[in-house]
DNA sequence: TATAAAGCTTGATTTAAATCAATAAAAAAA
DNA sequence: TTTTTTTATTGATTTAAATCAAGCTTTATA
């Protein structure tokens, strides 16, 4: 039986997996339909709803790997100088904190932009529960192999680009693409976060951002009214990227 | 018993597992020494010499995982122009081709920089081995998980660095970093390429690449040498990277 | 609804990196 | 060895992005 918990917000909804929008996602890790009540009672797998919290931070006992349900995970690392930087976003299907598999601590900081859910699979039980079921090991052979080439992808995306533009048409496309997994629209885009946010990230000033912005528009390759983002022209967008 | 095959180089050397000096690296994937005689019949684990060579290309089938035992790998892409871009690189320890696990073809070129020493890890092989032996499996999701973090730490490494000069400071810390787990010297770093390709990964320009390595030299940051870097003031570079 | 606050956009100037161009050094070939 | 070829460094100019600064929106709060 699916158990929900609350943690550190007092607004909580309890969604249980059935009736979890991300099932998809989390069913590689049920191995399969007639064993879903087994997975549950072994596994602890939970539906937590989270609002604007850290999942879990730097230094902290890495104890769990989570799969994003639904909502989008911010990244961040806090540099010497105590800076933050946004290394990174997570969506649905995606995981977060799975280098807990070999990894006493944490080494970033995992916040819940907006509300989120996420499945959460104690490491523990998961190598009790490993031994006795051999498909639930190839399950999450095959989501550690998919976050792997999301990983790579999302590299890909950001190095080599040496202009401001071609770096944030990138970035346009990457996001793009991982929505695309679990939404229908090929061509809309909800940004998660504020300009300030994605400057930081892809490491120039929200004013260069807001240029980049006004010329694709000019251009007519997007646009953009507050966070919601059209695509009007991808083959002119990928031109740019690839530059 | 342990096979090696030859692969379209004249000039190879046979390496059995027993002499391979990457040992600990293949280790996991033996699951215990006492079951490496069944690992290397039913797992069909080589070493493959290669000699500038491709390991695989983009759309190839992927049918295999390598992992690294000596040498080092340059990952490419080509774009849609035909320019081919340096996306990452792999070194002794570090997986290759793990997206085969749930792709079915590449995406991305791997080629040899040198000699170089590999395991293959076919796939059905493994798939059916896996089903006899959880260890084995225990170990793949060790060595996955790894890899996981090995690709966001090199993202991190990349991502928000708004200078030249803090992009190269971190590129040569993440290098550094990858090397000290298979080499003792924590201040000395062999560049596996040359300018141009090292350039052509961070996306600036050989000319201004050799500027930086001349400031750094300048400051007394590190001494430069063909492909022979020393570190001579870690924390400077760090100050520098982290800006 | 009015007011404040935060977030976003645009303009003018300064600074960093690309580009164009010429050497210099190292490696490969004769 | 000497010549040729490749690879790396340094200089002068142009271009792109940071910075400084002001206005504009949108959202939040009184």
């Amino acid at each position: 039986m699916t158990t929900c918990i609350k943690v550190k917000q007092p607004k909580t909804k309890y969604i249980d997996c059935d009736s979890c929008s991300m099932q998809p996602v989390c069913l590689p890790l049920k191995a399969g339909k007639t064993e879903i009540s087994i997975m549950d009672s072994y596994l602890s797998k939970r539906n937590i709803v989270t609002i604007s919290t850290p999942l879990f931070q730097e230094k902290e006992k890495a104890d769990a790997i989570y799969a994003v349900c639904s909502g989008s995970f911010k990244l961040t690392e806090t540099s010497p100088e105590g800076k933050e930087k946004v290394i990174g976003f997570r969506f649905p299907g995606e995981l977060i904190g799975e280098d807990a598999i070999h990894t006493p601590n944490y080494n970033y900081n995992a916040v819940a932009v907006g509300n989120t859910t996420v499945c959460r699979v104690d490491l523990d039980e998961l190598n009790e529960c490993g031994k006795l079921m051999p498909e639930l090991q190839l399950s999450l052979i095959s989501l550690l192999s998919k976050q792997n080439s999301m990983l790579r992808e999302e590299f890909t995306s950001v190095v080599a680009k040496h202009t401001a533009e071609s770096l944030l048409a990138a970035f346009i496309l990457n996001m793009l693409k991982r929505n695309a997994q679990y939404q229908e629209t090929e061509s809309k885009l909800h940004l998660p976060v504020g300009r300030d946010v994605i400057a930081n990230h892809l490491g120039f000033r929200r004013e260069t951002l807001s240029r980049i912005f006004s010329k694709f528009q000019q251009k007519g390759l997007l646009s953009i009214q507050a966070k919601d983002v059209e695509i009007l022209d991808l083959p002119g967008l990928q031109d740019v990227a690839y530059n």
